[in-house]
DNA sequence: GTCTATAAAGTGATAGAC
DNA sequence: GTCTATCACTTTATAGAC
């Protein structure tokens, strides 16, 4: 897999730190040109010299952090299937792998963990159309990858309603990841992102399940159905 | 109550018409001035003239169309608990007095419906913080109501399990306001709005109720008799 | 009320010196 | 690679004629 390597230190560097920081505060209509320069401390000149135009390189800070959230989302998922093999995954592993890599781990990035989720917060809003193609292909894949998972392990529910039900946990993690979370009146400290990221889980999982008498029908070999 | 009253026609009315359909389509921060007046065919002038600034009309409209929709979720709310008074209060019809009114029965707009939905999901996607005072306040004033409503139906949650699970019904309700609808793939033609806010407030239930026992001292039955 | 003209600042991007 | 200076354009907003 190559990955596009980007240097340690100097203008380059200082302009895509800055531009992070910036994308992830105020989102990326909201940024100029001049406040990442500026920021950067480089002339205004180092943005087009580095990347070509803003366009660039906001579409670069998308795959870069886009791509290995959605790489990692694959590889639990292979993950949580190989140790169910054949069998009905549960839902809550499901949602696990498709959610957790957001929590930072594949974090390739100085910031704060807060600013980093908001950045991806900004990033997973977009439509996905806006993406750019290298971006686009891999989120595409992992979305349908993730809706014939749930399909195989609730497949009283179809393929509409599946969908639906997927994009209320899309908007729900969106939202938490932007937040402003609920708990900015409460006493109550930063949360840890994994009791939030556990919370979210569970609500996902009951919302996915609704309606659903019994999710595994455990004792079937249907998976040659969903065998891909 | 006293409402604003807008022109019926006139370049005032125009500017008005002009700016909510593109707020909706693309977002407040993408919309110039220019943008406006030019979709209004009027002259510059004449958004300052009659609004006074750019931000003054968004203000303006986020009053105009979130404080309905609010209002209309107080007096839902309070039909709701007369109808079971005392009695803990089924989460479905909760959440449907929560959830319906963005649907557009509020709506004051000769905005197409799904346009419409798209401009109340740009409005409640903002910080309630940028929010004018006159909406900022009716705004708090309705998520606490709920709080305390849904409280009262799931007593076995925490405060703060709960602020979280409404966090995030918030923001499946915003994305599924925004979207992009999951179904633009499919043969299925647009969903009637009805369909889909049954399955959001199906799905929203479900998470809000995830790991209690029995949700009220009165039970059994709310799911049965409620048809969706 | 409505318009043209324009101010004052900001926008993305580039040329060309060093 | 880095910089200053600048271009061509858009931004919000206002002054003042009609």
């Amino acid at each position: 897999m190559r990955v596009k390597k980007f240097p340690e230190s100097g203008p380059k560097r200082r302009l895509l730190d800055a531009a992070e920081v910036l994308f992830a505060e105020r989102g990326f209509e909201s940024v100029s040109f001049r406040d990442i320069t500026g920021s950067a401390e480089t002339n205004i000149a180092a943005l087009n010299y580095h990347f070509g135009s803003r366009e660039v390189l906001i579409d670069l800070l998308i795959v870069h952090y886009a791509n290995p959230v959605n790489e990692e989302r694959l590889a639990r998922l292979e993950a949580v299937e190989r140790k169910w093999a054949g069998k009905a995954t549960p839902i809550e592993e499901v949602c696990d792998a498709w959610l957790r890599p957001l929590q930072g781990m594949t974090r390739k990035s100085k910031l704060a963990e807060p600013l980093f989720q908001k950045l991806l917060g900004r990033i997973f809003a977009l439509a996905p159309a806006s993406f750019p193609p290298e971006a686009q292909q891999l989120q595409t894949h992992a979305s349908n990858r993730f809706l014939k998972a749930l399909s195989k392990a609730l497949p009283a529910l179809s393929g509409e309603e599946l969908a639906w039900r997927a994009h209320f946990v899309e908007g729900a993690t969106i939202h938490v990841l932007l937040g402003q979370n609920p708990l900015s009146n409460h006493a109550s400290a930063t949360p840890t992102t994994e009791a939030m990221l556990g919370r979210l889980i569970r609500f996902s999982a009951a919302g996915l399940r609704e309606g659903v008498e019994s999710e595994a029908p455990a004792k079937k070999g249907p998976q040659a159905i969903f065998d891909f």
